[in-house]
DNA sequence: AGAAACCTTCAAGCCACTTTAAGGTCAAGC
DNA sequence: GCTTGACCTTAAAGTGGCTTGAAGGTTTCT
């Protein structure tokens, strides 16, 4: 089973599709949906068939998501045209934007490690003494309300 | 507006409590009907009425969260007794765990950023070459599927 | 003819909320 | 007393990016 059997005819079928591509099946019609691909419905039964141009760009989308981009940003970029320099720019703007979202999350979670592992040292395992949860809790205490209203941190 | 005025009787409203915790109202109701903290509906009209200890939870629960625990980590700290011994031990298993989930996401970004750093530089926005539309069609292209079917990075 | 292995659509579930709709309560001012 | 406005209430739907499930149609093999 999962032999990858070519299609003798046309094209692949959308279980086929996800084999090739890394997208699950239930996906393709998730993204077909949100008219990230072209819809596919076509002929005598209502199989959907795929070639080979439309794997590729179900390649491109998971690499895309791979990258953590929105649908939104991927969905910009699916549509660019490389000849024109205005597409370029933005592509690059896309590609910026992200990249700052990435950063943004990664000093996020650096601080995060940071303060989790110094209330770790409040128990190092060895009996006596576990003060973690006393940790905790005068934490929440000296928290002041801050109002973090919104987080607008996308996805990540 | 927002002048943190005290209640005279015995408590606060869920607006107080909200400005006071530093969360939302309907967040505070959300967490009510998840069983975070205890249902607080009482008397004629049905105000609900915070005492100061309920803000020190609500903090509390903040503040783990602030840790990107999930609900059901921010639970299983919520109940736990200071004194018992096996207590402090779910309690340093449950940090560990997570510390692990944020460790993980850390690799995983800060990858995501080497990628985008990279591709960043095909483009650099004199002008002339910009090849990044090509390069990120190139890479979908040889990019095997590998089904990266569960992801289980729970929320982070 | 029957079973296995595909495919179809539509709906609901996941997480941690936020937002919206439609309405009840309360204090102050006219 | 009546309105205004600032609170509060519930229930339901929306967010993102999927996955899972139900209920059924099609194709192929035996």
């Amino acid at each position: 089973m999962a032999t990858l059997k070519p299609q003798l005819i046309q094209g692949y079928q959308i279980g086929q599709a996800a084999l090739r591509s890394g997208v699950s099946a239930a996906n393709i019609r998730f993204y077909e949906k949100e008219k990230l691909i072209a819809q596919r419905a076509t002929g005598e039964n209502r199989y959907r068939i795929y070639s080979d141009e439309d794997l590729h760009q179900l390649r491109f989308i998971r690499l895309l998501r791979s990258l953590d981009m929105s649908l939104d940003e991927v969905r910009t970029l699916l549509h660019l045209d490389l000849r024109k320099k205005s597409h370029c720019q933005t592509a690059r703007d896309t590609l910026d934007d992200h990249l700052g979202h990435v950063r943004t999350r990664l000093a996020e979670l650096r601080g995060l490690e940071k303060d989790l592992v110094a209330l770790r040292t409040q128990c190092d395992g060895q009996g006596a003494q576990c003060h973690l949860i006393e940790a905790l809790h005068a934490r929440a205490s000296a928290e002041q309300p801050k109002r973090v209203k919104s987080k607008a941190h996308s996805h990540l």
